[in-house]
DNA sequence: CCTAGTTTCCCT
DNA sequence: GGGAAACTAGGC
């Protein structure tokens, strides 16, 4: 008999294992490791995995399979290896580690329904039956939230009333309604003959079939004629048209032509570059390498050709993108090469386009995806090349559960595929180039810019000197004479800045009460457009006050500056420059971004004013100057890493400019001068600022020197949180050996969130073959309290970030 | 001894 | 995660 052993949809530690069902006969040929199925699980019905067959179970009471979702398996036998790989990794839930590893549309929804049992109607009172007027089922949701909760669970326990369970797909296939005539040319003509003279609408649909006797989906026919629905309906009705439903694919590109492009002849450096990875593609053999190219030295170039190769060897390749800087712009150039074999994968696609272009790579009508992280986990079974584009992002890393980085999930799947990963940037994270000059991984080098264009010249201007002379603008003198020089010149400027909103916080300057959040121990955020300030961690909102909560004094005011401030001021001091703003707030739309950035590029502005997302990938020639507003921002966060990210933002946004014939200049403002993440990056200098930070690393004990791993404990009630995390670490430092360093329990940098007060310990180590063993009887201790989410411990494994 | 509220156990 | 069994405390 056909036992499966499946992995259920209830992410909690005693179900965290396999559980085996039996195989209805039906099915027997069927079923394979991998598919989705439905299972009686307790009472109720889930979604799992069959993660493997087998022909017995030492389980005695064993149930049936309930339903099969899928006619081919959802993961492969690598993918699943891969989810154990991942659950072992990242100490999640199997069933977590699964489902990341698939598109959102295909994790199952449920639904609780109550039903009367048949034929016990008259045992229930008026009341109850009033409930169900009209209906068979009404939704336990809609129970709960009635007063006759407790009244309809006896009913349940008498059984007049019985609960059902639905599990249902999330996904939608998308259909669209398509017009069809039912009559042939003739039959159409007899009938526009006979139709009253009042009805001139359904004459002239009828004449667009007359013309175009194909069938036309709804939508367009009635922009076509410019009819109403009720017009389509009348003929409908009069048996003369006919509509159905029709699948289609979503694809968001569908209406976009590519021009076709020919690889490009590449210079010395970007061939002895690509030589090595060719090599490995054509060896199938593994190896990471890491191309450490300046900006602008045309690594774009080097990953399509490797694609090529790639795909004319019968293999796949896969593409990854930081989410910001996946842009229509960097889409066209993998779609101009590629055409149709390219399938996009990010966070912008609704659940359903992106279920549609997995489905492109799962039926193996596509070659290549280029994506964000997620894109890691696409279902290739002959991958013959991983690229990683700005490795040293930090969105590589995933922030929820399972706590992975797609750079160590690419080594893992390449490994596997016995096929090389190729990790790019002109700054890469600390820890790969420590292990490319270690030789762990292969150093590949582009020192000059392609067409010869000279890296721009950097300008650092000390904010305070600027102070100190009178200017009180947030434009320094040097930056605003390049400005208006570029204005004059028809030349384009892109202006940085780090932050978001209106303004960074509100404070009153009769009392100095700064609007906090109620749930959170974080200031909130001015957002203009609709006169609100906000929490950007638990999402709370209220209006801005007119006066000061706490003194009723009406001095309040925002402080800091956001683009919509600087925008504002640029108003202000340069009234004819054409400004687009670039921030969360103006390409929240679908679309937006592209069309703002479209904009920019046929000159329909002089300067692009943005946050973070603009630093990456722009590569327009009319780029001509760029200006960081206030480079500190993010240099005094509490982080170790904030002097990395600093130097590595500022060498990003100044590499915009200058990318073609017209030479480049960068203005960086700033108040400290004087720090090296600053400084350097003003010379564009990697090698230095990597000699720097690494010797601070050594001294500090950070990564690449050792491994992190943070532990985060939270709870409403500030004592238990610190209490338990105090008891973590000291059993960690009992059991771990002496070289380990053990910090906490400490507050964490956001002391609380949504009421939960925030505790933290973190572990630095180099060789720790015991750790995972003991986080695990650390969560298995605590098991009871997380498990009635009184208590949260969350534990990453090499965090990016340290909240 | 019954009941309502709470904790623990178990799901194949 | 959630239902049901097991357990506990308070009512008369």
């Amino acid at each position: 008999m056909g036992i499966a052993s499946v992995v259920v949809d209830v992410p909690a530690k005693q179900t965290d294992r396999e559980f085996d069902y039996s195989i209805p006969g039906k099915w027997e040929h069927i079923v394979q490791p991998g598919m989705r199925v439905i299972v009686p699980f307790g009472p109720r019905m889930v979604q799992g995995f069959i993660t493997a067959l087998k022909n017995d179970s030492n389980v005695k009471k064993i149930r049936e399979v309930k339903e099969i979702l899928d006619l081919e398996p959802v993961l492969n036998e690598e993918l699943l290896k891969l989810g154990s790989w991942l659950t072992e990794e990242t100490m999640c839930f199997r069933i977590t580690a699964l489902q990341a590893m698939l598109p959102a549309a295909l994790k199952a929804k449920y639904e609780k329904v109550l039903r009367i049992s048949t034929g016990r109607e008259e045992h229930l009172e008026a009341t109850v039956q009033a409930l169900f007027k009209n209906k068979d089922m009404i939704s336990w949701k809609d129970v709960l939230e009635s007063d006759h909760a407790a009244l309809l669970q006896k009913h349940v326990r008498k059984g007049n009333l019985e609960v059902m369970y639905f599990v249902k797909d999330k996904l939608k296939k998308k259909t669209v309604r398509v017009i069809q005539p039912l009559l042939n040319k003739e039959g159409l003509e007899d009938y526009a003959g006979i139709l009253p003279p009042n009805a001139r609408k359904q004459y002239e649909v009828l004449h667009h079939f007359i013309n175009h006797p194909d069938k036309i989906q709804l939508r367009e026919l009635l922009e076509d004629v410019r009819v109403s629905n009720a017009v389509v309906k009348a003929l409908i009705d009069k048996g003369i048209l006919a509509e159905k439903e029709e699948e289609i694919y979503r694809d968001p590109y569908e209406n976009r032509v590519f021009k076709q492009t020919e690889p490009f002849i590449l210079t010395q450096e970007q061939a002895d570059a690509l030589r090595p990875v060719k090599k490995s593609i054509h060896d199938n053999s593994h190896a990471v390498f890491l191309l450490y190219g300046v900006t602008g030295s045309g690594k774009t170039e080097i990953y399509l050709q490797a694609i090529d190769d790639v795909i004319k060897k019968g293999e796949e390749a896969i593409m990854l993108v930081p989410e910001i800087s996946l842009t229509p712009q960097t889409v066209k150039r993998f779609k101009e090469r590629f055409g149709n074999l390219v399938a996009v994968m990010h966070s912008g696609l609704s659940i359903g386009e992106k279920y549609d272009e997995w489905r492109k790579i799962h039926r193996k009508e596509v070659k290549v995806v280029v994506g964000a992280r997620s894109a890691i986990f696409a279902p290739f079974e002959n991958l013959g090349i991983i690229i990683i584009d700005e490795e040293h992002e930090s969105s590589y890393k995933q922030e929820e559960t399972p706590r992975y980085h797609a750079r160590e999930v690419a080594i893992e799947r390449a490994k596997h595929h016995n096929c090389p990963v190729i990790l790019g940037s002109a700054t890469p994270a600390l820890e790969s180039f420590a292990r490319a000059k270690k030789n762990v991984y292969k150093l590949l080098t582009l020192s000059k810019r392609m067409n010869e264009s000279k890296l721009p010249r950097v300008d650092i201007v000390d904010m305070r000197e600027e102070l100190r002379n009178g200017n009180r603008s947030m434009f320094s003198k040097t930056l605003f004479s390049k400005l208006t020089d570029r204005l004059e010149k028809g030349e384009q400027t892109v202006l940085l800045l780090n932050k978001r909103g209106h303004s960074s916080f509100v404070m009153c300057r009769s009392c100095g009460l700064v609007t906090n959040c109620p749930n959170c121990d974080i200031s909130l955020t001015y957002h203009r457009y609709n006169d609100s300030l906000k929490c950007h961690y638990c999402g709370h909102e209220e209006r801005m006050p007119q006066a000061c909560p706490e003194c009723g004094s009406d001095h309040i005011r925002f402080f800091g500056t956001g683009t919509q401030k600087v925008e504002e001021e640029l108003a202000k001091i340069l009234p004819e420059a054409r400004v687009i703003r670039m921030d969360v707030d103006t390409t929240s739309k679908k679309g937006s971004h592209e069309r703002l950035l479209n904009a920019f590029q046929e000159g329909h502005a002089d300067i692009l004013l943005g946050t973070q997302m603009i630093a990456k990938g722009l590569d327009f020639p009319n780029i001509t100057l760029v200006g960081v507003l206030s480079a500190d921002t993010m240099l005094h966060l509490p982080d170790f890493r904030s002097s990395e990210k600093t130097f590595q933002l500022l060498t990003q946004v100044s590499g915009r400019a200058g990318r073609h014939e017209l030479p480049g200049e960068v203005v960086i403002q700033t108040y400290t001068p004087e720090h090296y993440s600053i400084e350097l990056s003003g010379l564009q200098d990697f090698d230095v600022f990597y000699e720097r930070e690494m010797y601070i690393r050594r001294q500090s004990h950070y990564p690449p020197y050792y491994y992190l791993a943070l532990i985060n404990v939270s709870h409403e009630d500030l004592m238990k949180a610190v209490a338990v995390t105090e008891k973590i670490t000291k059993y960690l430092t009992a059991s771990l050996s002496p070289e380990a360093i053990i910090l906490g329990p400490v507050a964490s940098p956001i002391s609380r969130i949504n009421n939960r007060y925030r505790y933290q310990c973190l572990i630095k180590y180099k060789r720790e073959p015991e750790l995972k063993k003991q986080l695990r009887t650390v969560l298995e201790h605590y098991q009871q309290e997380t498990a009635q989410n009184l208590l949260q411990i969350s534990i990453d494994m090499n965090p990016q970030i340290m909240m």
